[in-house]
DNA sequence: TTAACAATTGAACAACTGTTCAATTGTATA
DNA sequence: TATACAATTGAACAGTTGTTCAATTGTTAA
């Protein structure tokens, strides 16, 4: 029996386009920093809008999307809402892309 | 000195701008298919037309802008053109990112 | 209640983008 | 050369989307 070499696995619709999803909506700008600037800690949307220097409702547009796709969790507290990343999960998928990016030569391949 | 937890390290400019795009390019699901589907072998423009069942032209389009990117590769053989990922480092991208989704209740955050 | 602060929402606009179709370029074979 | 096959290219269209602005909801303090 011949040694098989990469199957090239089989990958569900459903998946592909649950993956795709999660691309698009880190594949802005804008958002990837919101996302950044709430990775680790809980931050209000108005500490998030200063640091990046944007408006308030745009990056609460921003928030509501990324909410809805369970990227960040919301928690108010008094007149605040804070949000951070909604798990380690997506915490793992953002900073290991950008370790990558930081390897020696890997800008953008060879 | 206290114990120092987790200081959200900061992201230059063009680190977050590059992860973008490859997230924005990634972030259609037409194009990913194309990239799952030249990952791991060079596939021809035709062949991966037929497989996903697109039109030769719009595989190409695609590839314009994948190549562009330097995520995958053109290899001429004959008259066909062999696209493939453009490395390793693409490769483990999606991968990991695909076996992310399949991790039991990642689905989408907890 | 009133006032001030924080965040959300909706409408509207411009810019971008994925797709289709037709025409063209490149390559190999008869 | 001529023919067929493979891939690329450009224009044009429709649909999507990021942003702005104004108005509204929710919360706390006076």
């Amino acid at each position: 029996m011949p040694l098989r070499i990469k199957p090239s696995p089989p990958h569900s619709d459903g998946q592909v386009a649950e993956l795709a999803d999660l691309f698009h909506l880190l594949g802005d700008g804008t958002r990837l920093r919101i996302v950044l600037a709430c990775l680790h800690a809980p931050v209000s949307v108005n500490s998030i809008a200063g640091q990046l220097g944007l408006d308030n409702s745009l990056v609460s547009h921003h928030l509501r999307l990324l909410k809805a796709a369970r990227i960040v969790r919301a928690e108010r507290r008094g007149k605040q809402v804070f949000y951070v990343a909604a798990d380690a999960h997506i915490r793992r998928v953002v900073t290991d892309l950008l370790a990558h990016l930081a390897e020696p030569g890997s800008g953008r391949a060879r």
